[in-house]
DNA sequence: CGACTATATAACCATATAGTCATATTGTCA
DNA sequence: TGACAATATGACTATATGGTTATATAGTCG
């Protein structure tokens, strides 16, 4: 086996931590409607169809995990990405999920005999 | 709200699933171990000191993803990565997080006063 | 102040899954 | 064939977490 940099549990963590927080459809897509746009508490909930606290707790894991950022105003609070990066993770998974897909394809169909 | 490209639930599912796979420090360990070769169940047992069952179950999750595809050989069965997007990933996610902790650093040290 | 609105939080339940142990399966070799 | 080695799998436990309900908190307005 070649040699390879050390990765520390630590960092194996904090990583594997990162992707769990992307790992709910519902955070991908409270991120999604969020976009470059800063949006509310309100609207998220409209915009989802989720549950109002449901919204709340998924905001508040994002901000922890620093990928959101919260700026309040009166009543309402307003969300925003503040790790855009994020998008190309997004980005690069759909890429690598699609060239699966094409590949199970064209499997399938060569299976079927054309 | 700026109008952006529907996804639809069955998408986000898709993609929540392939960070879930990630989102695991000891599957992180595996495909860090095998790295660009081809590495035997057993060898990687070894490297990373969990239990063989653990080991197997992590690889029949990873293969069942596609990211990483599976060769008999006698007695052996060797594993390697199918889908060299992960590192991207997996670096994309450190250097984001790296530059977190850089902005965390230097924010505690404008607090302290210098 | 009291009524109202927006957001957050606590308690709870249901589900998913990582790890482990025991066992099954598969292949080798004597 | 029987003994052995490598891998996979089923059963089980413990833990984490998503969703919901109810309630708390904070801010606005009359």
């Amino acid at each position: 086996m070649k040699k390879r940099k050390e990765l520390t549990e630590e960092v194996l963590e904090l990583i594997a931590a990162r992707f769990r927080v992307l790992a709910e459809p519902m955070r991908l897509r409270i991120l999604h409607t969020l976009g470059e746009e800063e949006v509310s508490v309100t609207e998220l909930v409209e915009a989802t169809g989720a549950g109002q606290a449901n919204i709340s707790k998924h905001l508040a894991l994002l901000l922890e995990a620093g990928l959101v950022a919260r700026r309040k105003e009166g009543l309402n609070v307003f969300y925003r990405v503040a790790d855009a990066t994020i998008f190309d993770l997004c980005e690069a998974v759909c890429t690598s999920l699609g060239e699966r897909l094409a590949a199970r394809h064209s499997a399938i169909k060569s299976f079927r005999g054309r």
